[in-house]
DNA sequence: TAGATTGTTAATCGATTAACAATC
DNA sequence: TAGATTGTTAATCGATTAACAATC
């Protein structure tokens, strides 16, 4: 019977939204971590800081079973420890990217993702003059070389910045070679199998919600 | 009496998952469109192929005021224009965008906005090699005229694609200039009034989903 | 001690899903 | 006509928010 009930709780589904915030909570607590020296900080005082109910922030948290002090908060440095732990922050996981124009090259030049615990191991690309260059630190082979190198080294994420017409192929050959998730950055909706992860960066969609709730600003203003 | 229904109807608050999806039913309308030449498609059409069940897809699409006709489904062109209508995609508004690294250059280079109603008009940056060069098309104008610029063309939205470090700076900038809308694409949580819209672009957040999802799929199949 | 804050249970809210009569 | 599909109202589900005893 207990045993039954703490399995339910691992399998219990981890909201989306939470997921998504704890990244912007983990920031936070790393700038005031080194800016100030504070030990402990409280639900309330991140709900100020990031315009998050305090309520919202302790069942955000909870996820992660810290355990806070009434009184005082959450201890900063153990927060961050957990919040770490719970996303899985510690082992990186590596990563192959397809398509190296504009938005690939920036993606590879930014540094920030293995603190994320994503490692972008290296770039492919079918232009000539940048196989065998390196872009943001990462060496770019030929597209044709994808099935081998994901293979060999058993990647499992894929991300994908080629022109749209050429997502669904590349995102084929990715699965047929052993990639479970792939990070679409393209604008195409991608056609998988069931059990193939796709995360699609959808910019179309974010703009409609800004230009929505612009809409509403202006017009409240008239 | 029915006034008043009628304006609460107005005000009625769009949910944003719906506005999410709506930019997705319309691709798939154009590439039907385009490709085979159907006048009605059923919910439960445009359901299975994006993997979207009907229902969801009829309440979506009731949020347009189209009206479908039992049997045939709806009106393929009209819903096109429907869409277009409601998301305000006739009317195109204008952007700048500051920071023409990798990503910036990315976006001025994409023509595919113009479509979602947004039109980014010029670049801004402080590298002296870039201004008054042409990126994508677009004019990069040194950074020291954004505010003069945004108050004499009215610009109302600013997309920002600068490094983190000078990211909350140039969004002042921006504000204090009059642009009501950021379409913020770094790695920083932005600070601003209560009035202005800020769209994070948040990839930590998107990450964090990718690999918590991959984490429990791999996690089942041992 | 008094008061702020946690942890937890309950209430509310909004989005998703179901049900079903109307209809072409 | 029969059956698929719409439009609409109701039920369910899950996330957010509230309430409050426990506590440092």
């Amino acid at each position: 019977m207990v045993d039954e009930r703490k399995d339910l709780q691992n399998i219990k589904p981890i909201p989306e939204p939470t997921l998504r915030r704890l990244p912007v909570y983990y920031q936070y607590l790393k700038k005031i971590h080194n800016e100030r020296k504070v030990d402990f900080i409280s639900a309330t005082q991140i709900g100020n800081e990031l315009k998050i109910i305090p309520i919202q922030v302790r069942k955000d948290l909870e996820i992660t079973e810290i355990t806070g002090r009434p009184k005082l908060g959450y201890n900063v440095t153990e927060l961050i420890k957990r919040i770490e732990d719970f996303l899985g922050w510690n082992n990186v996981t590596d990563a192959f990217l397809v398509g190296a124009g504009n938005l690939g090259s920036a993606l590879l030049g930014y540094n920030g993702f293995k603190e994320y615990g994503l490692n972008i191991v290296a770039g492919f690309d079918d232009d000539e003059n940048k196989v065998g260059r390196e872009i943001g630190g990462k060496m770019i082979f030929h597209v044709d070389r994808l099935p081998e190198m994901i293979r060999r080294m058993g990647i499992k994420i894929g991300i994908l910045t080629v022109p749209a017409a050429y997502a669904q192929d590349v995102a084929n050959t990715m699965i047929k070679a052993g990639i479970r998730a792939i990070w679409n950055f393209t604008h195409i909706k991608l056609n998988v199998p069931a059990n193939i992860i796709v995360q699609h960066e959808n910019l179309a969609a974010s703009l409609v919600v800004l230009s929505k709730r612009l809409e509403i600003l202006l017009q409240a203003q008239k």
